[in-house]
This record gives C-alpha cells, structure tokens and sequence, in this order.
RNA sequence: UGGGCUAUAGCCAAGCGGUAAGGCAACGGACUUUGACUCCGUCAUUUCGCUGGUCCGAAUCCAGCUAGCCCAGCCA
C-alpha cells in the first residue's frame, strides 16, 4: 500500500505578501493599527455574479483580517443604480459563504451612506473645495485637456452659496438628469486626470434598488467609497491595480470630509488565468449569446460554474492563497487550478468505477449465470471510508480504449494473449474479440484465472496492467459530460480578433449510456467522485436525479502513459 | 506626449547588501491491484529586463535606458 502523506493543507494560512509587510510595519511602528483590529471589506457591486478573481480578492480581504484577527466586512457598493439589481445580491452572499468566509453581522450596502455622503458634499462646497458645474458630458469631455494641456472648468470659481443652493436644488429634483455636477475642486493640470476636478455626484433619476426614489443624486465611486470604508472604520481597504491611480483623490476625499476615520487604500494585481476570459462583459455576452447554458455553466470561471463543474472551496481558496499577492500583472496557468483541485479531491472523493466508453467484454470460461461479490475499498487514502460490494459475472464492460488488438508500444492493457488484472477482481487473458462489418470492435473475449480471486496473483506473477470495469448484469446508466478548455488559445483577450473568435468548438463533449457501478446510482450534488483511472467527475447540481444520472468531469486524472 | 505602476525560470512567487526559497508545469527514476497518488532526482552560476556606477561584496543601493500594464465615464 503507497503512504499518501502529503496532506491538503486543511485550513488554508495565507501566506506573507506585501500588503503584510505594511500592516506589520505599521504594528512595529503603532501607527494605524494601534488600539483597534486589522480591518478589511469585500466591496462587490451587485451588477452580476461573482468569479474566480473575486475570489482572489475575497480571500485576500477576508484572509487579510483573519491573519492579523480582524474582521471583514461585506459591503454592496450600490452607488449606480443604473446597472445594479438586488438579483445579484443573494447569489455574491452564497458564493462567499460558499467560499467559507463569514462577514457575521456585518453586511452593509453603501446606500446607507447617502445622507452622510450628501452631508460631506455639502461640507466640501462649504470649504470652497467643491462646486456645482453646469457642462453637458460632452463639454466636459471637450475641456478635460489632454496629456499635455491642462483641463478648463468655467464654473470652478462659482461662489460656494450658489453651488450650495443649486446642490440642494439638484437633491430635490429641480434639474433633469444630466443636467448638473458636483465638482470637487482640486487641480485641473494634474497629470493624474483624476484629480482634474472629477465629478463626485450626478443627477440620475432612477429607482435604487434599496433607497427607491428617495434620492435623484447618486455619488460617483471615488466620493463614495472612501467615505463608506471611513464609515465602516475600515483601516486597509484593498483593490486591484487599476486603482492606484484614484488613490490621491481618495485621499483627499478622506483628508478633506470630516469622515470619523483614515483608511489606507492599498492596490494588488488582479488575477489573470489562461485559457479563459474574466471580464463581466465578456462572460456576460458568452451568456447572453448562448456560448454557454448560463452564468453556472461548468465551463464559466464564474463560482457557480466552477461549484457545478466540480471545484471544492478549499481547492479555490488554496489555489488563491499560493498564486501569492502582488502587483505584478500576470496571468496564472489553468492547470495550477487543476492541481489544487485533483490534491483536494484525492484526499477526499470517494472511488467508484465507470466506464464511459462501453465496449463488452466476455469472461468465456466464467460460468453462464455465477455472480460473486467482491467488496472494495473507497478511497485507499482513508480506510474510514469502509467498503463497498460490487458484483462482478460473465459479461462485464470495459473501456474501448482498454482493448488494441494491435497494441502499440508500451500499451500494457488487453490485447490478445496478454494478461490484465480487473481492478480487485481477477486476472484474466485476453483471446480474442469481435468486430462488426466495419472492422469495429463490438466484443472482447478474455479467459480468468480462478487461482487470482481478488486480483492477487498466488504464484507472484507480475501482471502491469489493471483495468476499470463494469458488471454488464448490475449497473446504473448515466449521462457524462466532459468539459475542455473554452478557449484554443492561452490568451483570447490579446490580438486583433474578438475573444469569440477563439471558441473551442470541443469544450463539451455529452456522452449518453455509460456504465457505472449500481453503487451510485441514487446519489445526488453536491457530492464528487474519482471515476478510477478517468478522473474526478461531480452529479450536476441541476440536470442530475436518480433515474437520470448526470455526472460533469471536473478534471481528469494525470496521464503518465508516455505514447510512442 | 503627461501621470501612475511593474520587470527574478515555460507559469506563479520568495528574496529587503553576504553569494538565487517554494509551488505548478516538464523531464528522469522508485513504488503501485488506478499508467493516478506517494517518494526520490533534474530543472536560473557567463544568473534576477538592459547598461553603467557605488561597495570587499549588488537581484537588493544610485543613475540612465528598454519593455509591458493602467488613466482623459456624469462606470466601479
């Protein structure tokens, strides 16, 4: 029996990055943190479904606060009602939960800011630091400058009582959508265009998923999420790179309200993986054009897909803790993803054999209507798993790939005259086969040795090769669907075509009539088995019930078998 | 062209002035009633994007280049 030693590590630790390095620095040095927790925020706004580089943020932000035992809150960043729709809002809460991570009673949505939010504009206008201004969007396009020109604002210099009546006015409903801003006032030759006065309230009338009609004035994010992570006492508020950018404005933001605290923004790269698209406009058209079955299709990098598909949480949450933290842009290869999954569910599925290409195979000298029970275990990793019995008889199925009648180099499975174990069963010859008019084989002839009863060999015979197999006479039937990659190339986001252009026309392959042991057949999701020698294959959570028994491949198992 | 950021192996990634961790992938081999797992080994030394400099000593400090990513929404 091998020692399967190597144990999946079962409370995932994150391990030390940058952002580390600071917090611990500020310990060291009593600054931020002195006196109150390490604490972080997941900020998801809810205008779709959550993927696997949210979760990378989510266990950073979550992990973050564990590490130095803080806490981490859950926050819908509401503040464009425009895209946002409360749909979303219980799925992002299950995949989380999904993921292990529990924000307690610490659920907020920045719409329960509005009034402070609106109460700190008004005090920015006050210290002559914001202004109403009247530009359409396309004026404002027009005088935001360019890379060397600095931007023209006509209204900056409107005296702070007038911007505070017309603010007040934009509140109340007097001015039409689009027709009015708040500015901050900061500085209009900035190279950072950020900075360029940026528009931190519109007018916008639409109905908020949480606040109704109450408000026609919605802030933009960077007014807004500065004062919801100050709000929230929030001491490092983590995003990706693309926000470095915003950091000085959301500083000033911070450094100019009377906001009750001084959050630190620090930025990391988001996670690329290869063969796949993150964006949500992207997955959203594969959804919405039919590529895929839905946002939960097991071939969307999307949590509910990878959940459908067979992936564990603490597989995702390893894979995110060892791809590591930085601000590198990089883009992490798929199989480390498939790694983490086979290392998780090795220790923990449960062996069943099926067989997903049936051809018959016939024992000619096992007697007509004998059946015998063999019992066998359920994983060799955890002998607590017990047993289970299988039957085994005359006629049984095994892979067509398992038979060559001419076999080529190294191939040690059946071929005529050689000898294969069936896996805990017997060892049995092969002597023949037959095949149709086409030349296709349709039976495989073989003769057992009474003598090896439970696949041992008394006599110490060395036989190599050990096949999966089915007893014809009592198994279950079962739909398989294998997944591949959905995408032909690595990078479907680079060159000048259309990521669609790059589809895989072979990412799922549904097989009907395959044969599984009778063991499974009234089982239901989530539950993951590893289908010996094929790979680890999960019951869809939608599509599977007893009687129809579907099962989706969730990785197969490493191939050593060198070819050629 | 202005601003911001980044650069260590095929892919991630440690490294924080004392002589290049680890993981994935790959490739050998051992073991094997899963060609899996496990185990052992190989895999950056004219080397840390390039070129100079400082230093007894540089991936680490300095200077200058080069390349890539992000920014001109009343999106987040």
């Amino acid at each position: 029996m091998p020692e399967n030693k190597k144990k999946v590590a079962e409370e995932p630790v994150m391990a030390g990055n940058f952002i580390h390095d600071i917090i611990e620095e500020e310990i060291a040095e009593g600054g931020r943190c002195e006196g109150k927790k390490v604490h972080t925020r997941f900020p998801p706004e809810p205008n779709g479904y959550l993927h696997i580089g949210h979760a990378k943020a989510i266990c950073i932000d979550f992990g973050t606060a564990e590490k130095y035992k803080g806490i981490c809150n859950l926050r819908m960043d509401d503040t464009n009602p425009t895209k946002e729709d409360v749909e979303y809002v219980d799925a992002i809460k299950e995949d989380i939960h999904w993921l292990g991570f529990d924000w307690e009673d610490r659920f907020y949505y920045a719409s329960e800011y509005f009034d402070d939010m609106y109460n700190f504009a008004v005090e920015l206008i006050k210290k002559g630091l914001a202004y109403v201004c009247e530009l359409t969007p396309e004026q404002m396009r027009e005088n935001r400058g360019d890379l060397s020109t600095p931007a023209k604002s006509p209204y900056r210099d409107r005296p702070i009582e007038e911007s505070l009546d017309l603010f007040e006015r934009m509140k109340n409903g007097e001015f039409e959508d689009g027709k009015m801003t708040l500015r901050a006032k900061i500085d209009l030759a900035s190279g950072n265009f950020n900075m360029r006065d940026p528009v931190i309230y519109r007018i916008n009338r639409l109905k908020h998923h949480r606040t109704g009609d109450k408000w026609c004035i919605y802030p933009m994010y960077d007014f807004a999420h500065p004062i919801e992570d100050a709000m929230e006492g929030i001491t490092h508020s983590l995003c990706s790179l693309e926000f470095e950018d915003h950091r000085p404005l959301y500083d000033w933001v911070v450094n100019n309200t009377s906001v009750p605290s001084k959050p630190r923004q620090i930025e990391f790269a988001r996670l690329g993986i290869n063969n796949t698209v993150m964006s949500k406009r992207k997955l959203r058209t594969l959804v919405e054009q039919n590529y895929v079955s839905g946002w939960d299709d097991p071939r969307m990098p999307t949590l509910c897909g990878l959940r459908r598909r067979g992936y564990t949480p603490k597989s995702i949450r390893n894979f995110c803790d060892r791809i590591g933290v930085s601000k590198v842009n990089s883009i992490v290869e798929y199989s480390f993803l498939e790694h983490c999954l086979r290392e998780d569910l090795n220790e923990s599925a449960r062996r069943v054999m099926a067989v997903i290409n049936p051809v018959k195979l016939v024992i000619t000298n096992y007697p007509e209507n004998m059946t015998e029970e063999f019992q066998v275990e359920n994983n060799p990793n955890r002998p607590e798993d017990g047993d289970r019995t299988i039957t085994f008889s005359r006629e049984c199925y095994i892979e067509a790939e398992d038979f060559m009648e001419e076999p080529i180099k190294g191939y040690q499975r059946m071929y005529p005259g050689n000898e294969v174990r069936l896996k805990s069963t017997y060892i049995v010859k092969c002597t023949g086969c037959k095949k149709d008019e086409d030349g296709k084989v349709i039976e495989v002839y073989a003769e057992y040795d009474p003598e090896t009863r439970g696949g041992n060999t008394p006599d110490g015979r060395k036989v190599r090769g050990t096949i999966h197999w089915v007893d014809a006479n009592n198994c279950a039937e079962a739909e398989v669907r294998l997944y591949d990659s959905l995408f032909t190339v690595p990078d479907p986001d680079t060159g000048d075509k259309n990521f669609l252009d790059y589809l895989s026309e072979n990412s799922l392959k549904v097989i009907n009539n395959c044969k599984i042991e009778k063991s499974v057949e009234n089982v239901e999701a989530p539950m993951s088995f590893q289908f010996m020698r094929l790979g680890y294959f999960c019951v869809d959570n939608k599509d599977s019930k007893p009687g129809h028994l579907v099962f989706n491949r969730s990785v197969s198992l490493k191939d050593g078998f060198k070819k050629k």
